[in-house]
DNA sequence: ATGGCTGCTTTGAGCAGA
C-alpha cells in the first residue's frame, strides 16, 4: 500500500499536475492539503475517472483538505471533518477509516509569524489536535497522520537552521508540538529510513529556492504501531516540483508492505 | 540565469502562504 501527502496550493490550478502525478506514482491513498476549493466545485468527476474516490471539506480561497482512494483499496469510512470542541471555520482536518487504516489528514496553521495572532491560533489548533490525536491512536492502532504540518521537525530538516532558528516553522513551542505527537505513539515515516541529507518538502517560489535546494521537511506522514512494523520506505518526490506551474510543496509518500 | 513568487479576490491591489 502507497500512502501520500501533498500541499497542492489550489486544486483548481494544480488539477491536471494531480491528474499526471496520481497515474504515474499511483498511490493508494492520497491526502491533499491547501484545495481552496468550495466543496461544490470539487472536481469530482476529473478524479474519478482517474480511479479515485474522494472525499473532501473545502471552502473559496483559503485551506481545503481531501482524501483520495485509489478504486479496489476500499470506502472511506467514519469520516470527520473537525476538531472535537474546536470551533474553527478553517478547513483543515479530514479523517477516514479505508482498509482498516485510520487516516487523519491535516494542514495545520501556518503560523505566519511567532508575534501574531496567527501563531496563537497555530498553537491552540495545535493543542486540540494532539487531543484529537490521542483519542484515534487509542482507537486505531493503525492509525496515519499525514499532511502539511508547517513544522519543520528537527534542524537537519531546514537548508539553514541559523537563518531560520526560533522563526515561525522551526520555533521551540512548534517542534515541541510535533514531539507530543510523537510521543502518542506514532513514527515519523520519512526517520525510519536512511534518508540524503538535506531532503526538503517545501521551497519558497521566490530567489530560486527550489534550484538551490533551499527548502524545509514540513510536509509529513506519521505512522502508529501498526503501521510501522509494515512501512518499508518513505521518500519525497521532489520530481514533482519541477517544471511548470508547481505546487510550492512536493508529495511525500510511504509504502508499507 | 544579472533574475527576484504564486494564487486568490465582487479584476486589481492586497492578503496569505511559509
Amino acid at each position: 500500500m502507497k500512502l501520500a501527502t501533498w500541499n497542492v496550493n489550489s486544486l483548481g490550478v494544480r488539477l491536471p499536475r494531480l491528474l499526471g502525478w496520481l497515474a504515474r506514482a499511483q498511490p493508494d491513498i492520497v491526502g491533499l492539503q491547501e484545495t481552496k476549493t468550495e466543496d461544490a466545485k470539487f472536481p469530482r468527476a476529473e478524479i474519478e475517472q482517474a480511479g479515485y474516490r474522494a472525499v473532501f471539506a473545502g471552502q473559496k480561497t483559503y485551506n481545503g483538505v481531501a482524501l483520495l482512494v485509489r478504486d479496489g483499496i476500499g470506502t472511506p469510512d467514519d469520516v470527520v471533518t473537525a476538531l472535537p470542541g474546536f470551533a474553527d471555520e478553517q478547513k483543515r482536518v479530514l479523517a477516514a477509516t479505508v482498509a482498516g487504516v485510520r487516516v487523519v489528514d491535516f494542514y495545520v496553521p501556518n503560523g505566519q509569524a511567532v508575534d501574531s495572532d496567527k501563531y496563537l491560533y497555530k498553537l491552540d489548533w495545535c493543542r486540540a489536535a494532539g487531543a484529537l490525536l490521542a483519542a484515534e491512536i487509542s482507537r486505531h492502532p493503525a492509525l496515519a497522520v499525514i499532511g502539511d504540518f508547517n513544522i519543520a521537525p528537527e534542524d537537519r530538516d531546514v537548508h539553514d537552521p541559523d537563518l531560520w532558528r526560533g522563526q515561525v516553522l522551526c520555533s521551540d513551542p512548534e517542534r515541541a508540538v510535533f514531539r507530543e505527537w510523537i510521543s502518542l505513539g506514532l513514527k515519523d515515516s520519512f526517520r525510519l529510513f536512511e534518508q540524503p541529507p538535506n531532503t526538503f518538502s517545501w521551497w519558497d517560489y521566490r530567489q530560486l529556492a527550489f534550484p538551490k535546494n533551499r527548502g524545509l521537511r514540513i510536509d509529513h506522514i506519521l505512522v502508529g504501531p501498526a503501521l510501522a512494523g509494515r512501512c518499508v520506505a518513505c521518500r519525497i518526490d521532489r520530481e514533482a516540483r519541477k517544471g511548470e506551474k508547481p505546487s510550492d510543496h512536493a508529495p511525500v509518500v510511504a509504502e508499507f508492505s
